[in-house]
DNA sequence: TGACTATATTCCTTTGTAGGAATATAGATT
DNA sequence: AATCTATATTCCTACAAAGGAATATAGTCA
């Protein structure tokens, strides 16, 4: 069952709140750290997680990997992200992290274009 | 964070199933071992899953232990309930499930009002 | 009371997951 | 080539989860 694969990876805080960010735009390993405040390890093996079953995409940028949604995701992977992004408003841990990422937005210490998306994908 | 208990509910295929079929109607545990074709162990203890994290209610009728949704669910729960909903009409494994439910339904070998919703809470 | 029915729980084993420390790798820069 | 930077992987340990066999429990009925 498709759908039950998709809640295993929505079952773990820190990848909820990687697959929360993610619905906002495409990041690297580095920025995750950032905004979530996690060891680069946690980070890492999370988005391997993530990635091993389809629910991120990766692409390599210089030395950055940057991280992103599937650009045709599936029905069940898409509805259930509205439904995050939904239910994650109303959360605070949630609406920190977006605070967060805006902050490494403004600071630009980034490569640019990382927070394009048109410019990456 | 409640959302991830959530997921963590959702994340098994048995569960999965069971859920969706108690947004149908409330049940006990015989029901969902026919309808599922799963043994009466592994019913059980998914429920007592279940019940412990919030998920479904119980109630006593006779032999019988009725479980049922939350009579008053958070809205996180709602959100994501409605959602499996969407997801599982398109799902072979769930809608042979509702399938044999309605078989259920229609043989009368139950304690009269057991699917009427109201009779029971 | 004694048997019966529906359900729960215990015990055991196997497997998967999570996290950290240390190390490896790939590309960039000098 | 040597070094640096960002990220991945390996090794280890701890813990949670899943499933089955056997047993316990609570209510029912004769």
């Amino acid at each position: 069952m498709q759908l039950a694969r998709i809640y295993q990876c929505f079952c773990e805080p820190t990848r909820l709140r990687i697959l929360h960010l993610l619905t906002q735009t495409p990041l690297c390993v580095g920025h995750f750290q950032e905004a979530l405040g996690e060891p680069q390890v946690k980070i890492s093996k999370h988005l391997a997680y993530l990635r091993s079953r389809g629910l991120v995409q990766t692409k390599r940028r210089g030395n950055w990997i940057i991280y992103s949604l599937p650009t045709k995701p599936s029905a069940e992977l898409e509805m259930n992200l509205k439904c995050l992004q939904d239910c994650a408003s109303s959360d605070a841990v949630f609406r920190q992290d977006l605070q967060r990422l805006a902050q490494l937005q403004a600071s630009c210490c980034e490569p640019a274009g990382i927070f394009a998306k048109q410019a990456i994908f």
